[in-house]
DNA sequence: GTCTATATGGGGATAGAC
DNA sequence: GTCTATCCCCATATAGAC
């Protein structure tokens, strides 16, 4: 067994076993067994457990970012000298997650996007990791978004993102819970419908008269 | 010291622990010795650490199920015969989860809110008893929200709701990260604020038109 | 009801042979 | 590079004294 090949069943593993039983609840025993290897194997490829799970999300993260930003850019090229449009920049940020579902390497990496979506709210240390990872690419969709509307002030953007990023997240890491309480009636394994349906109800929302200081009703906190 | 109030401070000792570190990253020795009790303790009052689990969750999910339902019935009735307005829905599905963050009691409350956000995606079996009390009152909601938005087919206003669902939860469990990503832009512990933001952002995406069936481009997969 | 002590099992990591 | 065997630690749960 070659090296690569050991190293690449032993993230194929841990992506598919982290994805369904979470990082605590899955042993390195459990891994290195489903991938056909030894014990010792992942100390001696990624040095530890840490070591591991950092390298499943690497190893998806850059290619994913490079997707977002050539699509990014095609949008922008495509609607020059304009800034381009919303939808065209959401799906640019959207559609890259969205694909890896259904698709035929997708088999394997649909549970990368369980992963994903759980790393922004798990308690462990992994998120320092991804999120150096996310950030320049976060920052120049931003930057796009804050051309594209303007009159949208600073912090309401960036809530604003963040609810998408929130909206993507769960539609990701709930998948079948989204289909449970659905009764079926929501497929969170149609990429593109979850793409029409997430662009639709986020492009209206980015668009939406930035929110006023306050309405003059009482607080909320003693209404 | 009585009964209750041992089985009161484990229950807040779990809820804090178990937000910090989650389920798996805290052990029954650091919740005991926290709370100031005896390692047996749990076991004796919640029989097993799945069961302190589910009870540190129903005790906040009735009241927070029963506050929905309150504002709800109040929006129904200002408006009565007309439908609500679907702001006034969105803030009654809302508030009841933003206030408990910066209010007096809220001080423990608030960490709950990070598992409540998280409990969507986790791995665990707690999914199931979370899900089954807050089944109910989804499903209230979705009705309300259907008299207000009759036009937008049922799949399609499902979408939406969770779409909803997700922006609180990321609001919620990934509070921390949204300060940090946003340089402290956005305050994720302004209850106040995060319900205006996100009110705005939502009612405006669940009165956007209804997605048509797909743009005449070819398949996203082979673009 | 509360505690101490312990049963029982599994975890991550490593040393050293091959 | 890969394997076996093992070290050492900590978990949950319970039995039985107080």
């Amino acid at each position: 067994m070659s090296k690569e090949q050991t190293r690449a069943r032993l993230l194929d593993a841990a992506e598919r076993l982290f994805a369904e039983n979470g990082f605590d609840g899955t042993s390195l025993r459990t891994i290195t067994s489903a991938a056909d290897a030894n014990l010792a194997a992942v100390n001696y490829h990624f040095q530890s457990k840490e070591g591991l799970i950092a390298a499943v999300f690497s190893r998806r993260i850059e290619p994913l970012n490079q997707e977002r930003i050539t699509r990014l850019d095609q949008a922008i090229r495509a609607a020059a000298p304009a800034p381009p449009d919303l939808e065209d920049i959401l799906r640019a940020f959207l559609l890259p997650t969205l694909r890896l579902r259904g698709t035929a390497d997708g088999l394997e990496a649909g549970h990368f996007l369980q992963l994903l979506g759980r790393v922004f709210s798990d308690p462990g240390s992994i998120k320092a990791v991804v999120l150096s990872q996310f950030r320049p690419t976060a920052q120049r969709f931003l930057e796009v978004l804050s051309q594209a509307l303007p009159q949208l002030p600073r912090p309401e953007l960036l809530w604003r993102l963040h609810f998408l990023i929130g909206s993507l997240a769960h539609a990701h890491a709930a998948g079948e819970l989204i289909r449970l309480m659905s009764a079926g009636a929501c497929d969170p394994d149609d990429g593109e419908g979850v793409l029409q349906h997430l662009t639709t109800f986020a492009a209206a929302g980015f668009r939406a008269p930035h929110t006023r200081p306050a309405p003059q009703k009482a607080s909320m906190v003693n209404p």
